[in-house]
DNA sequence: CCGCTCTTTGCAAGCGTGTGCAAAGCTTGC
DNA sequence: GCAAGCTTTGCACACGCTTGCAAAGAGCGG
């Protein structure tokens, strides 16, 4: 039923008069071909409904235009944001995406992941937390182009995109003296990700230069249930610590839902609380969360501009970039 | 520097000291290789890294194994829990997916769909709301499977998925009926999808039948902000309404939102409310919202599932299913 | 040992495209 | 009018794979 009946560039030709050559240079950007050539190539080509076959082009060149999104927690606010800014930009260069799901623990990762090497992609983007180094090697061994996010993989070659994450966790700390606070928490996961590792070292570490009291608890997957945990071991202590950084705008709601619903502790008078992400729930009136931004609109600007540049063979330029999360101020915490 | 430079058939089958064909049919599920050149097959393409060329072989069967993601709004939640839903299952059925991300309004729509005819795509997956009916018409023409989701284009040939929308509105004032309210409201936004409108016009029938008085009003995107609107719309109303059935989770956040923080209601005391989708918001303790639940994974196993089948030729079976969307009780509505 | 059937294997013809190369056409300057 | 230079065009090969076809081998009953 289905035709899968597709007009080939023979055919064009023929009803074109030229020789298939022409039409294949007509739809080549940068081929020499007259215009009126190209007109009546165009001409016959929409008539008869004609799409270049990609898949035989990627196999002449030797490259397919694909490009591969490895993605873990696909559904979750930040993600799905980076994910929109990415393909929306990948899309306007050209290109396509290919999204690769690496949420299942089984073997579906490494299937789903040689999948993308058939397919023969031209790069990589990785925005799962995964420290899953031998993809990383795979990636590079097959010549793919690869893009890292988020992530502190040491091999040469591929682009880092990273953010200031230790100076984020000094920077909210002076917010929080400034506002009075003297007993700093840290409520982070356990997922022992670099980049929640770097807020964490980077917040201990000013707290202690300024002489405050400072303790951290680590738990579960970086989400909502976990925030409310997190706020439970903080909140049962015999002191309770007046300023939380949460190292995640989702654990930062679940612990102001858990502090104000269970603890009837009131934000910013009673408890400041800062996060990170700026999802759009930190937004939200019911949270209205002081957080740092995550540039997803430059992260994704940079990574497709890079895979950009890479492919007139100048493959100089900065392999590694370090972006600043802005502070966005809301009412979570008190006004110095 | 990139080597980009595979290893093709051939080399294997010199390596393992047999035919091209040899190692062509031990990939090939169902061919008729003796276990003894199969050994020597995969030894060898293990030593040397071997991948088939996907590219290639879509080129000979005329099939791709490529299924592609038609998608507006990715970043959102209900959005995204699809997204995730369908990704994971398609790779678990060995096949890969192409994400079309429509949200921006120029042309780029066109272009990257175009783009997945280019590269033969067996079958498109439409989530986006628009109701672009041209995009549905290329792609069949185009030879490909479709499924749609939450739409009701009526062109035949693709399988459509939708929900019982007209039956949850009615559920939902018998539930409002029962918690004693009188005075009932739809907020909707105004783009006018089938599914939204579907919701509307159920609740809006029920509630003439039950004699009991209703209102509606639509505004803007299917969103947060909206929903702050539409409160902002229904309570600065001389007769306030006692219940509120909100065409999405994120309008039903943002109007409870609006109506605690800036009207000083409280609910469900004073006003129930309820949503549609159950989105992971929706538990939240800031909302703890009744809303009626998308079966995401059973949409995305019968998608997928009418993609495999659809497969062996055999074009029999549903080409319309209706599933029924699970009302989850949270505390947003008073118990009867 | 023969003829039969069944499985396995290699050959070669494609699939739809890009592109180097040489021939052809056109322009220009003398 | 002619040579030189440039642009345009067609031919033919290559890309890496699948698959029909026929030949070769294996098993087996007589």
């Amino acid at each position: 039923m289905a035709p899968k009946d597709f007009i080939s560039a023979l055919e064009v030709a023929r009803r074109a008069g030229v020789s298939r050559s022409a039409v294949s240079r007509t739809f080549t950007p940068g081929a020499s071909v007259s215009a009126q050539t190209r007109k009546k190539v165009t001409d016959a080509a929409e008539a008869l409904g004609y799409h270049v076959n990609e898949l035989a082009r990627g196999l002449m060149r030797n490259q397919s235009g694909i490009v591969c999104l490895i993605v873990s927690d696909v559904a979750t606010p930040y993600r799905s944001a980076l994910l929109r800014e990415l393909t929306g930009k990948l899309q306007n260069a050209g290109k396509v995406a290919m999204l690769i799901n690496t949420d299942r623990s089984d073997g579906s990762v490494d299937r789903a992941l040689s999948q993308a090497i058939r397919y023969r992609a031209d790069a990589s983007i990785i925005l799962s937390g995964l420290p899953d180094a031998s993809i990383v090697r795979l990636c590079l061994k097959n010549g793919q182009r690869l893009v890292l996010i988020n992530r502190d993989d040491d091999e040469p070659g591929p682009l880092k995109i990273n953010l200031d994450d230790f100076e984020a966790g000094e920077r909210i700390v002076t917010a929080f003296a400034r506002a009075g606070c003297k007993s700093l928490a840290f409520a982070n996961s356990d997922a022992g990700t670099p980049s929640l590792m770097g807020r964490e070292r980077g917040f201990v570490a000013a707290a202690r230069r300024l002489g405050l009291e400072v303790s951290v608890e680590r738990h579960g997957w970086t989400g909502y249930e976990a925030g409310c945990v997190l706020a439970q071991r903080f909140l049962t202590r015999p002191r309770r610590p007046d300023a939380v950084f949460c190292a995640t705008d989702l654990l930062a709601c679940g612990f102001m839902d858990a502090a104000r619903h269970q603890f009837g502790i009131s934000i910013p008078d009673q408890m400041c609380i800062a996060g990170f992400d700026d999802i759009e729930q930190a937004s939200w009136l019911s949270y209205d969360l002081t957080t740092f931004a995550q540039p997803v609109a430059e992260i994704a600007a940079r990574a497709v501009a890079w895979l950009s540049i890479g492919e007139n063979g100048n493959d100089s330029g900065q392999h590694s970039v370090r972006l600043t999360a802005e502070l966005v101020w809301r009412s979570s915490i008190r006004a110095g």
